[in-house]
DNA sequence: ACAAAAATTGATTTTCATTTTCAATAAAAA
DNA sequence: TTTTTATTGAAAATGAAAATCAATTTTTGT
């Protein structure tokens, strides 16, 4: 099942309605960058649909949080960003402190040790975030936007 | 060299005052226990000094935080939290989400994959962060307050 | 298809942690 | 001590996020 019927499923079984705004706004979403803004997300939807409010776009993102389609993200400039979720598996983000550039990265060493982090002081994780801020690459090269 | 003479070379190489509001604000930093956010300090100072002002009390934590005497941390609440940060080397935060209670662990496993999986993407590290959420051993046997 | 019921929309307002303002005050320098 | 400079704290401003509410749209019921 896509994306698109499992937010249609979602809405139905919580009764709440497929709307034409939420259909557009989701076909943003997935068809826009990842880890974008609610402001970044409105502007992209407002080239080509000038009549969709801010609050709605704010609110549809939620809902997509809320269904476990979209996940959101704080990586420390005071924006919520939202990426997809669904279809992909668990990852956590190398941030760019000069370019702002967010590479994605999976690493099942550091997974597995965290569980006997979590273990080892009697919790049972329900999730984690780990983000590692530094220089990327192309701004060590002097190459950075 | 302690905190409070630490916190004054700071202020003197930066050409700060040392004032009597600040000395009372890194006393109470100090004896009250780690990751208080700003309002909860300050109504720690408020008990023996209702003549600080909240925005005193922010504006010392964060000059702490640029003198690298404090940290502060963000675990999701909607609060900046504040902890010492002079003497104590890093570590990393496994925070329940019943009861909100926060254990600190350091994982030399976990920063060395960290720092091949930066190395890995071409990336140089300049901090990085680590919060795992679950449920502790207290709450997990129905004993959280 | 039509009417009634229920949810959504979007411009606007509100919230709330954080930050800034500014006249009075305190600290450091002369 | 006098002058200069920074600090203080009450109040106001800021800004991202969330809430409000009358108008509109979607869905349900007949
Ligand atoms: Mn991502
Ligand atoms: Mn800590
Ligand atoms: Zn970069
Ligand atoms: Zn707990």
């Amino acid at each position: 099942m896509n994306y698109k019927d499992s937010f249609r499923e979602y809405l139905g079984k919580h009764g709440l309605k497929v709307t034409q705004q939420r259909e557009v706004i989701l076909d943003e979403f997935l068809a826009a960058g990842s880890h974008l803004s609610t402001e970044e997300l409105y502007r992209a939807i407002r080239e080509k649909n000038p009549h969709i409010g801010y609050a709605t776009v704010h609110r549809t993102l939620k809902l997509l949080a809320e269904s476990g389609l979209a996940a959101p993200r704080h990586f420390g400039d005071g924006h919520t960003r939202y990426e997809c979720s669904s279809e992909e598996q668990h990852h956590d983000h190398l941030i760019c402190t000069i370019c702002g550039a967010i590479v994605e990265f999976e690493n099942p060493g550091i997974e597995r040790l965290q569980e006997l982090v979590a273990a080892k002081h009697g919790f049972v994780i329900e999730q984690h975030r780990l983000e590692i801020y530094g220089r990327c690459a192309a701004c060590l090269a002097g190459k950075g936007k």
